[in-house]
DNA sequence: ATCATTTTGAGAGAGTTTATCAATTTCAAT
DNA sequence: ATTGAAATTGATAAACTCTCTCAAAATGAT
């Protein structure tokens, strides 16, 4: 699995070479982390790279999942309470169905609802820029 | 206006009286004061009744509005990153339209958009509790 | 290899919300 | 009206999440 994740790796560089920024080690490490995750939180990508490299920095998590939400392969989305970082390298964009009991995340994407938006949007005089929609409830198995 | 709010003051008590809790002088000031408002911040809240009585403390404008939350009177609302508590005593379920420009909110129910989340919802076997959708961008004042 | 520039890690700090607890207030029962 | 158990309050500490600071280390263009 050498060249897993090329493509993303190429876009970090492309995006760094741009703002001349610079390819680190750290960099590299939580990148490929990152990408095995859909969602993830900040914490969850720190504790989980601890165990590999344990003086890897909460602050540089926090800065390069900043970093690659400027880059786009990221997304910060504020599900519930708490915050994940969305893998977005591989899709476009979606919305979520969240299940309350165990936590899972599906991603899913309607046109019609997003002409709706702009419908209702359009309506009100506004231009929307970004929108968010959550569903929240119970999957299948939870309801049993 | 002596009878101004008299449903939600009862809705109040009523809630208070199922759950032995008791009515104060601060939960009948931060009511009343909270219904003047569409959508608030605990923070905006607290320096607004500052002006009338300094004494109040912030930790009781939080468990107030919290105390509303329980009550049905008010729903706590995570707008971008601020915590907004919606006044929603005389209305029913509604989306919101925010002006990233000067932060204007404006609300709406589009049926069909509620009708297509359910089909999404069953489609992968979720039963919807709650959900939110906001659309984020600019009003027409702000465009030009 | 040099060295200006960027990045890192550790901890301090900021912003927001909740927990603690002694003093005060409420309210149901006298 | 008085009493007293229970709930509430205000001040402040604490928790939590995320960003800032800065000396030391790493990067990469030359
Ligand atoms: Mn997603
Ligand atoms: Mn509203
Ligand atoms: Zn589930
Ligand atoms: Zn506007």
């Amino acid at each position: 699995m050498a060249n897993k994740h090329v493509k993303e790796m190429e876009a970090l560089r492309e995006h760094l070479g741009k703002h001349q920024l610079k390819l680190t080690r750290q960099r590299e490490l939580i990148l490929s982390a990152f990408l095995r995750q859909e969602h993830i939180t900040a914490e969850a990508m720190y504790h989980q790279l601890a165990k590999s490299d344990p003086h890897l920095g909460l602050a540089t998590i926090y800065r390069t999942l900043n970093l690659f939400c400027d880059a786009g392969l990221a997304q910060a989305r504020h599900f519930g309470s708490q915050t994940k970082y969305d893998n977005v390298s591989h899709k476009g964009h979606h919305d979520h169905l969240i299940c309350t009991g165990c936590e899972k995340i599906v991603e899913f994407e309607n046109e019609e609802i997003e002409r709706l938006q702009e419908e209702v949007a359009t309506q009100n005089g506004f231009t929307i820029k970004t929108h968010r929609l959550e569903l929240y409830g119970l999957c299948s198995r939870c309801r049993h």
